[in-house]
DNA sequence: ATGCATGAGGA
DNA sequence: CCTCATGCATA
């Protein structure tokens, strides 16, 4: 299989110039626009303390009694023009993972066996909301997201509601995207701004794009029938490898591995590359991702149930069922719950 | 909307 | 090599 193949795109700097603007309303037909490195690194934007409130991760975790390390790496220029507090950031956002109710017997941090962890990984993220207001909370307490830590409800709703107004304004992911770079100078694709209306996001990383989006939101609205002045540079040529397409039926054993053992070592990668007959670089590459994955905020459940009669929260089907997404908090080696085989079996396309 | 990929930053 | 933020290319 050509599955190594490099793209022979080459142009480098020589499809810049005749570009399209993204328009407030046409905009997004699948213009092949080849773009590489959209990097918009070069934005004259003001320096930037380079401090990022988000960037703190919380040492408390009640599942994991380990304060993973937090990096501040930022991709390009993070002008974060938002002059955050920045408390210190509770990191109060998750829903708990619903603790199998079942099992446990009342021990939820009884949940690591501890087994011969190599050294490194363990996760953290996913909070309780530690009680928003015990106090005043009245009929109705619109009280808009602080300038702390949204919790995961906050962003759900900001999500939701951003969607909303930005189809309702007439813009596409890729507009709003592409606005963002030239008002703050951190261009985003509309891969990123879709994930965040999906809350497919890590918590971290919704809480950073959060302020960003908000604004816009208030620009777009207010300046209703602006045409968002778009310049863009691209340049920067990089060989990307292509896609490679892994069948399902070995996207299955993937998975079954996974569950066995979310993080194989470089060994086992290779054999079980060998075994499938895949590069050991897309091997690991699908493991890192495939863990990734497990990690954001809006797990695809594929449960059918939801709303019920008297449901008082109405948060997203967080409620991993007992040994499903979500599972990161381990799993012994060698005790593999009895999944029913995932595989993206699941059709269920509604949009 | 998502799958596979790149890269920075961190041990 | 990993995690994490992001995005090109694609279904």
């Amino acid at each position: 299989m050509a599955a190594t193949t490099y793209m022979p795109a080459d142009m480098d700097l020589g499809n810049i110039g005749g570009y399209h603007a993204a328009s407030p309303r046409s905009a997004e037909p699948a213009d092949m626009k080849y773009q590489h490195g959209l990097h918009a690194g070069g934005s004259p934007s003001p320096g930037a303390p380079v401090l990022n409130p988000w960037t703190s991760l919380p040492p408390a975790d009640p599942w994991a009694m380990h304060g993973h390390h937090a990096h501040a790496h930022q991709p390009d220029v993070k002008p974060p023009p938002v002059p955050h507090e920045h408390r210190h950031l509770q990191h109060g956002g998750w829903h708990a993972p619903v603790v199998s109710p079942h099992y446990g017997a009342g021990s939820p941090v009884a949940l690591h066996g501890g087994y011969p962890m190599p050294m490194h990984q363990h996760h953290m993220l996913r909070d309780i909301q530690p009680s928003p207001h015990p106090l005043h909370h009245h009929a109705m307490e619109r009280d808009p997201p602080e300038e702390d830590t949204p919790t995961s409800d906050d962003l759900e709703a900001f999500a939701k509601q951003f969607k909303q107004r930005r189809i309702k304004l007439g813009f596409t992911q890729a507009d709003v995207g592409l606005a963002l770079g030239t008002l703050y100078g951190n261009v985003f694709s509309q891969t990123t701004i879709c994930r965040f209306e999906a809350l497919q996001l890590s918590f971290k990383n919704m809480c950073k794009l959060k302020p960003l989006l908000q604004k816009w939101l208030e620009e777009a609205d207010s300046t209703t029938g602006s045409p968002t002045s778009i310049d863009k540079i691209a340049a920067q040529g990089r060989k990307r490898k292509k896609r490679t397409s892994i069948e399902v039926s070995v996207k299955g054993a993937l998975e079954q591995h996974f569950h066995k053992q979310p993080k194989p070592s470089a060994q086992e990668i290779t054999s079980l590359a060998d075994s499938l007959q895949l590069e050991k670089e897309v091997v690991r590459v699908w493991f890192c991702n495939r863990r990734q994955k497990e990690k954001r905020m809006t797990p695809p459940n594929t449960l059918g149930n939801e709303m019920m009669e008297g449901m008082g929260h109405g948060h997203y089907g967080h409620g991993e069922v007992h040994g499903s997404p979500l599972q990161h908090s381990h799993s012994p080696p060698g005790l593999s719950p009895q999944h029913g085989l995932p595989a993206g079996a699941h059709t269920l396309a509604a949009h």
